[in-house]
DNA sequence: CTGAAAGCGCTTACAG
DNA sequence: CTGAAAGCGCTTACAG
């Protein structure tokens, strides 16, 4: 690979001054700059990131911590970063932990060490201290989806809201046995849906009808076994709200297997949906999460921070995004 | 940030000891070593990957350049490629290209940059000098899913067989009005697709049918429009082959709009499936590629060259997996 | 076992 | 308008 220095050489001028005249940072005499040209062209040369990097501090890059991809608010989510980042300059580094502390915190220190300028986290929420750690030492960070801190800057959906409104929703249609498929609540989102769905619940004195299951809980086993059991312990059923869109595909399935009709006799709603919700065989209701345009925001959030000068860095802000119920055909 | 210089203050020795020390490329007295992770930790040094990197010439970051991940194989493939990048100590630097030949363009030469040290392309077709330059400049780079160059190592599926194979299952089914919903021919697997369909519609002298619509292929609103036109121009019709699942979810979208039973009247496969078709109210039939596995080999193939010495870089391979043909409940 | 020095490929004040 | 020099934060022969 061709250097500064060869360019130099052969244009028969100085490194600095070739270093100006790609850089548009100071006038350079039409000549030498054709001359400059000339022997980029000749060399195919492309300056190295790294030095550039090194020397100003400054990677372009951002580092995207998530759980997983397949089928989640993710990907959508990851598209609006990529997409906002390549917009404004930067590149994305994307680091996936499966719901693992152990592989988060791997991540974390990888991204730590210089190499990228910000990080936009949906953590685990077991690693708070090295993710607070991490923005005091100077390095932005961002949260999205999950707003495990408080401290720390993020983008999320109102999912207590989605939780509400969608038991709300529900009991307008005559429910009153509404079955919730969850996850932890350590993870803030899961967390926010139980207490909106508790309490619509509690507001109309209906009983809370909730289970849990050994499959990790953003997957379609756990929507199918949870349905089941929902199904099998509460003959008189008559709803089912599954956290996510992958939930709600093996809740659907349970149904289907049970020979249980949707929505006539159980009607089906997923509390953060992101496109698939439409695109089934019998469309699912859903609380539509604005999944791509958050990734943008938390990323144009992130790069403000980032680009702010050193004694004037924002505080931390926290974006609430609302979620739109798209009714289809499993209510 | 504290830097190396700090720690070697602090410690009372020189940067390059520490260094030793901490990268453990040389005996370090014990004493010594103990003074110095002592400084590490109260200074929470971390050492700076980029200034590494340019020193070693290596980042330990790999580059990865797809379409898009909603719904499509590029997730799992992802997956698999984050994985063993993370295992054998690599970043992975993502880029998508939303199929559009100038945001490639883009990513690719900011890729090429020094940023990464290899870097694994689903590429449009459009790009091929540029992939050659990239290649023949000294960076290693690879293909995966998408064989557009003969002179570029590969890990691919075998899309003809999945064409073929998917038709004559279907003839066997009895039916003998298939039609193929694909996408451009400018891109590898889709020709695979149209070729093998074509081998075995004309082995079994049947009459090709075939359709595109406007809509980006690699879609639901695709598989919907392209499935409709099908069934309304040829009201025998008996099969559906779509060329991915997104499509085929379309298409059994069409399907149903038009009260036609699946697969009592009409049967549908999809010709790459990756975990979708399992997870549907009407599981669909589908060969079943293994993405996952095939980004990890891929990523494993890239590292492998990148790693080896300069003098003795392995020739250009081409790996097919095989599809498996999974039996739902669509045929 | 450890230090001093050179260098990775750039950028950027500082002169002139 | 351009050159010479310092430096970003590391690693790595070279001495001793």
């Amino acid at each position: 690979m061709a250097t500064l220095k060869d360019v130099a050489k052969l244009a028969c001028v100085d490194v600095s001054t070739v270093s100006r005249a790609l850089n548009n940072t100071s006038y350079v005499h039409p000549d030498t700059k054709a001359r400059i040209f000339a022997a980029v062209k000749e060399l195919s040369y492309h300056p190295n990131v790294l030095a550039r990097g090194l020397r100003q501090g400054k990677l372009h890059t951002i580092g995207v911590v998530v759980p997983k991809l397949q089928m989640t608010v993710f990907t959508p989510v990851m598209q609006g970063i990529e997409q906002a980042a390549a917009r404004l300059g930067y590149a994305t580094l994307i680091c996936t932990t499966g719901e693992n502390p152990k592989t988060e915190r791997e991540c974390l220190s990888r991204l730590r060490n210089g190499f990228v300028d910000g990080i936009i986290i949906a953590g685990t929420g077991a690693n708070g201290r090295l993710v607070r750690d991490i923005q005091s030492g100077g390095l932005p960070i961002v949260q999205v989806v999950r707003q495990q801190e408080r401290d720390i800057s993020s983008v999320v959906a109102d999912y207590e809201a989605c939780g509400y409104d969608a038991t709300m929703f529900l009991a307008k249609k005559g429910c009153r046995e509404i079955g919730l498929i969850n996850g932890p609540m350590t993870i803030a989102p899961y967390q926010g849906r139980y207490k909106g769905y508790k309490k619509a619940i509690s507001q109309l004195h209906l009983a809370e009808i909730t289970t849990t299951s050994d499959q990790p809980y953003n997957s379609f086993d756990y929507g199918y076994q949870c349905a089941g059991e929902l199904l099998d312990e509460n003959p008189h059923l008559d709803a089912i709200m599954a956290a996510v869109d992958v939930q709600g595909l093996g809740a659907m399935r349970a149904l289907k297997e049970r020979n249980i009709p949707v929505p006539q006799q159980v009607r089906l709603v997923s509390l953060t949906g992101h496109e698939v919700g439409g695109m089934l065989e019998t469309a699912m209701t859903s609380l539509e999460v604005p999944a791509k345009e958050m990734g943008e925001k938390v990323t144009r959030m992130l790069i403000e921070e980032i680009e702010a000068p050193e004694d004037n860095k924002p505080s931390p802000q926290h974006l609430v995004f609302s979620a739109s119920l798209v009714e289809r055909e499993t209510t």
